[in-house]
DNA sequence: TATATTTACGTAACCAGTTACATAATTAAT
DNA sequence: ATTAATTATGTAACTGGTTACGTAAATATA
């Protein structure tokens, strides 16, 4: 079984439920070793049931970490050998209350030794390690409890691709992008508008020759985010953050993310105070990287934008 | 779930199944998130067919730990979906050869980013954590290879039970026991000596009086084991170990040990340079023990005893 | 008070593995 | 050359869990 050698933490699951099975493998032979007449699989409800108290079903489900189903079956089971006794609550007349029978409780008295000398034999295994199983698994448990792994893989995989995101400079070969990825998404929303034309057709002279900067992020060397950085004529305001577009093929990429952060530090860079930005909320995707990136909401400002209904600023 | 806080250890076989369960559970969203479309209980096995090579079920089967007809299952499931293709080996009717189809292998490709990403979430989660699981379950499968965990129990078990018993020196109020007990094995397998009644009927007599000594197994204060050591009038051996008997109501407490270990002490003590038994082969688990005591076999001693058909000494 | 929602629980169907068993092919031993 | 033992595999039945679903009782709400 050299497999898990190979493949590495990949399987830890595959390798977890084989440890299981061969631990779990010796319990029947281990209750016979006692002269306990019990299904190892019965043991959580029965160790939840010997504190005295009845339980219903699902209570028990819950405490042991089971479904319900799982511990109606396990009750009928041990009903059938007489361990446990039920009866209807007559208060609540859906509640199954179950609890130890006389010769259940018999049991507990005869167990007390069994788990002590499995206690101490798993002790003893310890011992024998460097590592510390029963702990690693509660560490696990908790961090699992926090995040699922399929977060945790989402997390490793945005950050992957991420890194093949490569944040560069305008260049005259990048026009054609800088168009194209605008115009997708104000053609699908809004409607192109003059202004639109004359930035995204001349953007050397709009917006470089004009003292802003244009950012495009690239995947694979494609270009498939854009930003600009328009020098504004404002007491207020030194730019604006306009004309971002990401390519809808390139999502999950974290790209509006990298671009707005490279955007924002060019900005410092060039000794912005404040950055200035005009949007829709219907484009909630992007409101919410605005938001992410710090810009906040202002109010008052005229705009020859048609679409616009937000205004945001970043204070850097 | 409470319940692993208040059982503790005695439940880790309930506790991985849960945390193999939760790890599991993802699987299946992750392979989506890549778009693979693979069940990931196919994964060990595609696992070890992505090397390229064609492997018989049983082949596949032991590298990945799992049953044969586990892997004979996932096998046709995934022939189904067209990743596998099987081919009867020419030379030897009864192998199946499975290898990945083109459609297979052309995941091989795909699935390498999924496989570094869940790795590093992985890692990532170990490095949240202070015990380190993976090395933890290797360490445990390494111990359990060893010993099975009925085993470890066993042992537990048998520590626990001869903690419980005590040697005492022989009175008076034990002639009967130590009568009874050399009975009830002398008669099973032989027939009750002359020899045997004075000794056992007159012990004071017969045995402390010359100089021997006779040690007592008590089990809950219960007399369940004796053992005699008769001083022996011989150049070569100063004491003769016999009239051991131990009830067979109080098997695997490690009684014969015990007081077979205690007697030899009492014989170092007494500066005894070498000890002597007589046996018979027929008694095999006692020839056993004398052998763990140290006893090795001598030949060519008289002896009055007919069932006498071993002769053994111990080196002090 | 009538109605909607929630809760408790049993049953059925499923799932991913197992063991047990049957069969065919190969290999070893007389 | 037989015969016995071993090996490779598939099928069936079992196991210990699950989810899905239905029903009845209790509780919340309009």
């Amino acid at each position: 079984m050299s497999f898990f050698d190979t493949v590495g933490k990949f399987a830890v699951g595959s390798r977890l439920r084989l440890l299981t099975e061969k631990i779990t493998e010796d319990a029947t032979q281990i209750y016979n070793m006692y002269g306990i007449d019990m299904n190892p699989k019965w043991f959580p409800v029965f160790y939840v049931l010997s504190r005295g108290e009845a339980m219903t079903i699902t209570a028990i489900a819950k405490e042991i970490g089971h479904s319900h189903p799982s511990v109606s079956k396990i009750i009928s089971e041990m009903v059938d050998k007489g361990l446990v006794k039920e009866k209807k609550d007559k208060t609540d007349g859906r509640r199954n209350m179950v609890s130890l029978s006389a010769k259940g409780k018999e049991i507990t008295g005869k167990i007390e030794e069994q788990y002590t000398d499995v206690r101490n034999a798993i002790e003893a295994i310890s011992a024998n390690t460097r590592h510390d199983l029963w702990n690693a698994i509660a560490e696990w448990e908790f961090l699992l409890e926090q995040k699922s792994l399929l977060r945790w893989v989402q997390e490793q995989k945005k950050e992957r691709e991420s890194r093949k995101v490569k944040i560069v400079a305008y260049q005259p070969a990048y026009q054609q992008a800088f168009k194209d990825l605008n115009v997708e998404w104000i053609s699908a929303y809004f409607k192109m508008e003059e202004a639109d034309y004359k930035a995204l057709d001349h953007p050397q002279e709009y917006i470089l020759d004009n003292g802003g900067h244009i950012l495009v992020a690239l995947y694979n060397d494609m270009p498939m985010g854009v930003c600009a950085l328009i020098k504004m004529k404002d007491p207020e305001y030194d730019y604006e953050l306009a004309k971002m577009a990401v390519s809808p093929a390139a999502q999950g990429k974290s790209i509006g993310w990298l671009l707005g952060n490279a955007i924002l530090e060019k900005a410092r860079s060039l000794g912005a105070k404040k950055v200035y930005l005009e949007s829709n909320t219907v484009l909630k995707p992007a409101i919410n990287l605005y938001h992410k990136l710090g810009f906040e909401k202002v109010v008052g400002r005229p705009t020859p934008y048609e679409r616009c209904n937000i205004q945001m600023e970043r204070v850097l």
